[in-house]
Order: C-alpha cells, then structure tokens, then sequence
DNA sequence: ATATCAATGCAATGGAAGTGCAATTACTGA
DNA sequence: TCAGTAATTGCACTTCCATTGCATTGATAT
C-alpha cells in the first residue's frame, strides 16, 4: 500500500497540498466529476489551478477523462482494472438518468466490438445510460 | 418513396425552404456534420436559425445527436436502421482520428451489453475512434 | 382579408475550455 | 543556508459552442 505522495512521485508529478487534495477528492468520490464539481469543493482555488492540476493528472495516467453525452467532461482515477495507456483500453461507464451521476464499470467485462471491414479501431468509448443501482434499489 | 416534403408532413413539421435545404444537406452528407458544417454551408441563414431547425427535427426523430467524444456536438439523419425513438437503442459511430469524421453505423451489430445487477440499461452510446476506411485504404 | 401562430433573424447571454503572464512556491546545488 | 532555477498557482482574458429573448417576417385558417 503506497501513499499518495509516493504515487505521486512515482508518476513524476511534483507533490503539493494542492494536489494531494485534488486527489483525495477524486478518490473519496465513486463518481466521475465535472470540473465545476472540483471548483464547487474547493471555492478557495483558482479555476485554472484545478483545470491544471486534473489536466496533469490525466496526462500521467492517473485520472482519465469521461464523455458520457451530458456536453461536459468528467473526470475519475483510473483504477486498477484501468488501462488508460493502452489504446485499445475499453472505457465502460454508466451514466445515471436519474441522479445524473456517472460511474466506472473498470471490472465490467465487454465483448469485443467488431467493425466494418477497412475500418481500424484503435479505442472505443461505451457509455450506458439508464438508471443506477442507488436509484433503481429503492 | 415519399417526398422530403410528405416526410416533413408526416412528422408534424411545416415544410419551409430552409428546412427542406437542410434536410437535402444533411441527406447529402453520409457522414455526422457539426452546426459549424451547416453554418458554412449556409452562410446566408442565421446559426439561430440552422440551430433550431435541426433541434427541431431532433424533436421529431428525423435527427440524431452524437456525442462522439470531440467535444462538438453532431447530427445525422436517422437511417432504416436507426431507431432513435426507441429507448433501447444502440447507437454506433465510428470517429476517424485521421479525417475527424464520424459516420453512423447502424447496420453493424453489436452484442448486448450487460450491466452489473442493480443497473438499468436504457440507451447505450458507443462510439469507436480509429481509422476510417477511406484513410485507411490508401 | 385578417387574425393567429409558427418560423426566422438579430442581439445578447452563459458556460466550459483554454492561454498568457506575473507572482508564488518548491526543488537544486553550491 | 542561500541563491538560482524551474514548476506551480492565481488572475485576467479570450474563444468557442450552445442557448434564449424579442422583434419581424412568413404561412395558415376562418
């Protein structure tokens, strides 16, 4: 078991209290997160520091980015069945009609999605929306 | 064979010149187009105006959106094959990295996606990035 | 013909993403 | 320890797409 800081380091990502916090958040929540999430539980940063750091993180391979159809990009830790840095990774998410909350389905085996001849495919992204297991259980 | 106009009828939409030449637009093209694509093919209408119409026939389901992960939202015209209405509907697109167009897919099949119990799968947006076949097989 | 309602055009707004630059903070090596 | 360097942060600003309000034009029905 690593600590963040040293998970940090191992990325060649400079540790500051900024970040650390960042990825506590991001850690702490189940869900993928807007940027305004962020902005929203840390009033006291700057925008562009929290854009950065999400940016940073993404780029080392911690954090991957969720298009789930709502026009706004989400955000959320790769986990370990996560394979961000391989292109042909399957992001599978569902996104929640109901609370319109998304989440990483990283265990969730998919089928092999097959293409037309002459087509390459190189990643695909699958989005499943619908209602959640919190909103549906009750 | 039906008209675009009896087409228009048939979905409660008023026929107008600028609808009908949109419509030709979007029929002409195989592949998704953005507001932009219409803009510039219409550089005498207003955006407002391209804007709405194809709102509008989103509406009236002779458009689908897609979501296709450029961060640009597009439109194609629903096929045979496309069953936006339905909620169950799968929706596949392929997105060229090289070329930057997306085209519908919707005579391929795709296997069913099954989701872990307490999930209900409603709609499914899956969209395959790569390499089209026209820049593929040159 | 005219009253009515929809469609169009113009102007403006809002939100998210991204950039430049200055100020600050963290690391490095003497 | 302390200066020097590089990265991080904050502020201001810009851009782009999506969306809305309102006035005007156009179409439809009685």
């Amino acid at each position: 078991m690593q600590t963040i800081e040293e998970l940090l380091e191992s990325k060649n990502i400079r540790v500051t209290a900024m970040r650390l916090l960042i990825y506590k958040f991001l850690a702490e929540k189940q869900i993928a997160v807007t940027l305004s999430n962020i902005e929203n539980a840390f009033e006291k940063a700057d925008r562009t520091t929290l854009y950065r750091t999400v940016k940073t993180f993404e780029e080392k391979d911690i954090v991957h980015q969720i298009d789930d159809g709502t026009g706004i990009t989400k955000y959320a830790l790769c986990e370990k069945g996560c394979n961000c840095e391989i292109e042909t990774d399957l992001h599978l998410h569902f996104h929640c009609n109901n609370c319109n909350e998304t989440v990483c389905l990283t265990e969730h085996k998919i089928p092999q999605i097959k293409v037309p001849d002459g087509f390459v495919s190189e990643n695909v992204n699958l989005v499943v929306k619908g209602i959640c297991d919190k909103c549906s259980g009750q």
